[in-house]
DNA sequence: TTCAGGAGGCTTT
DNA sequence: AAAGCCCCCTGAA
């Protein structure tokens, strides 16, 4: 009860009056949180190398403020160093990401995986029908794309449907409705899965789809919905 | 000036 | 499974 209010006095209100409440604040959001999906909707469709990047802001985001990856992919894209720069070019965008020297490594890692000659192709790996398994592709062959980052990819494309993007902050709001009783210390491919399972039940009961209580969930905590 | 925190994942033990 | 490592910038105290 003693919590900080945020941005929205979300935080209270939910914590207070627990799940119906919930319902509440999406209501007011709902409209704002459609559209921000709908910006996702059609990416995969875009070009190869605009999905490449979508993947590589991925690849940068894990302990990091998604703000200032945003800025370095964008110059990247700009610089075109994301599709042909050598190391020392690409580290030297990455000064405000933490963990340079191994994202760089895992950026230039994805490049070797999708560039075939001097063109970018990775959209012929995403089976629009069965977007699981292109997780479980990405989670196996590109490096530094766990679980929750081959998600949060997936659905920055417009393919993450029916998929959880298990990051702290959504942990923290699945254990503050009682849909998990801890937050586990290191989740395997097994605790992912089932509790993105149990997040699937939770947002049914709900009549919240998935990717719109993620949002939902997101801007309660940070009191914006970035990507 | 210190110090927590930011949409984790890989390697080693 | 658990611990160790990566390693940057910002803003609050």
């Amino acid at each position: 009860m003693a919590e900080r209010y945020n941005y929205n006095n979300c935080k209270e209100i939910c914590i207070s009056n627990g799940a119906k409440d919930l319902i509440k604040v999406y209501k007011d959001k709902k409209h704002h949180i459609k559209q921000r999906l709908k910006e996702f909707e059609n990416i995969h469709k875009s070009d190869d190398e605009n999905v490449f990047s979508e993947l590589c802001f991925c690849l940068l985001t894990p302990q990091s403020k998604a703000v200032y990856c945003g800025q370095a992919i964008k110059e990247l894209k700009r610089s075109r160093l994301l599709f042909n720069g050598g190391k020392r070019a690409v580290r030297s965008k990455l000064q405000k990401v933490r963990f340079p020297n191994n994202k760089t490594g895992y950026l230039i890692g994805a490049r070797n995986i999708f560039k075939h000659g001097k063109r970018i192709e990775i959209k012929k790996i995403l089976d629009i029908n069965d977007t699981f398994r292109v997780r479980e592709w990405l989670v196996k062959n590109v490096k530094g794309l766990g679980y929750k980052e081959a998600s949060h990819f997936l659905r920055n494309i417009g393919l993450g449907r029916n998929m959880s993007i298990l990051d702290v902050h959504i942990l923290k709001n699945l254990k503050r409705y009682k849909v998990i009783k801890e937050i586990p210390r290191a989740i395997t491919k097994k605790t992912y899965l089932e509790i993105e399972s149990k997040m699937r039940k939770f947002s049914d009961s709900l009549n919240i789809p998935v990717e719109e209580l993620d949002l939902l969930f997101w801007s309660n905590q940070t009191g914006f919905i970035f990507k």
